[in-house]
DNA sequence: GTGGTCTAGACCACC
DNA sequence: GTGGTCTAGACCACG
């Protein structure tokens, strides 16, 4: 598992890495058991600090997604699938409120914030075809 | 024209005024001329520091929004409405990008998306029915 | 006389005025006698506010440039062309200074220095030939 | 790097630090990389308020001058070094404009202003000889 | 009255 | 450790 994590969106890169993983293992790339990358590997793959990971599978230890096993590392806890595909839209959808009440408190209509998700879609589709 | 500002959610506080104020440009609801809230009017209504506006002021009119008349106030710049009306969509789109692009990088599907949004506007629809 | 404002560079207004009606003095332009225009006039042709070349002439007041005489207005003191002629070089050379000396202290060498107030010169005397 | 201000000369204080961050950058004096002073440390050495510093350099980024490295510092940016090597002069020229353009609307002839260049160049030189 | 600058000190997020 | 944000309060320049 490779993580992008993009140091100049604003959001911190440590959430980027936790929100990542727990997509990895909702989809299933990430299995239980083992198959979580050391602190180390996945500094070097996404290219950040050894810390800023190490906080990111911090928080995920706190929230019973990843638990430590002595001497071998960090493995996704059995719980985690369930909670991580039920969590896989709530992710989306907490942020994508926030925008939209931006939006209708601004009076952009219904129609513009329908087009500007069409668009905004498309683009994205062809930016990486699967 | 009054600022609501949510000083718990993420969002610089001044960085909230001046998307507020372009929004309040593009709109109509703050005309060319003079009358931009004075940064201690606009303080006590929004409930904030002073500086806070100020800050925020200032970037706006490094931005060629606002104008500064010496001794008189701020005004809003001649060009700014053509301005702030085009970034109007624009700022929306900017923050909807970075979801949908996480969103498909993820595997959320286009249908998933939509109802999401389908779903969180009929949400904020009822929240505040003018 | 007509004093020419720049409003947005920086320096207060007030003083673009004493500075002016000190060269128009020095130049003869302004003749000892009665012959300074009124407050509300200057503040007409030079397009500001009454309130700040009411300052500008206190400013001159106080420094015995002019005199005021009852009921008639403000007149150019009999010492005012002396002095402002001995004035005339030391206003320009006292902003002079600062500016050569941040060059010096930033590594511009002389020459540099010679060859940027020799190429302002050219372009300003074409931009207004008397 | 340390940066000499001068509180009582009218520019403001981050104003003077941006203008030597420039000079410097220009100069070789501060290289690309990570160089720059922490904004504690520059608030030190200056003798200025933290916060004083911040806003210079806060300048400095929406240039495009520096970039913030999250929990790292500010580094200059690799386009730093050409743009401020072409604002070098500008910056001199800019506001040697100013005062020449008040020196020949008011009648000193070149002559004059380039014995005033002369003189004060003169006097600077032995001010600090190092 | 207006905005602009500066200081002081606090708290937070990040690495 | 780093920068970023916010608050509070003071002083100044300008109109």
């Amino acid at each position: 598992m490779i993580c992008h994590v993009d140091a100049s969106n604003g959001i911190p890169i440590y959430e980027q890495i936790v929100r990542q993983v727990k997509f990895a293992i909702a989809n299933g790339s990430l299995l239980v058991g083992e198959h979580i990358p050391s602190v180390r590997e996945m500094a070097t793959t996404a290219a950040v600090n050894v810390n800023t990971v190490a906080r990111a599978y911090r928080d995920l230890q706190s929230e019973g997604i990843l638990i430590s096993i002595r001497g071998t590392g960090l493995a996704v806890a059995i719980c985690a699938v369930e909670k991580c595909r039920g969590d896989r839209l709530e992710m989306i959808r907490e942020r994508l409120r926030h925008i939209l009440r931006e939006a209708v408190q601004n009076g952009i209509t219904s129609k513009e914030v329908q087009e500007l998700v069409r668009s905004e879609w498309a683009t994205l589709q062809q930016e990486q075809p699967p």
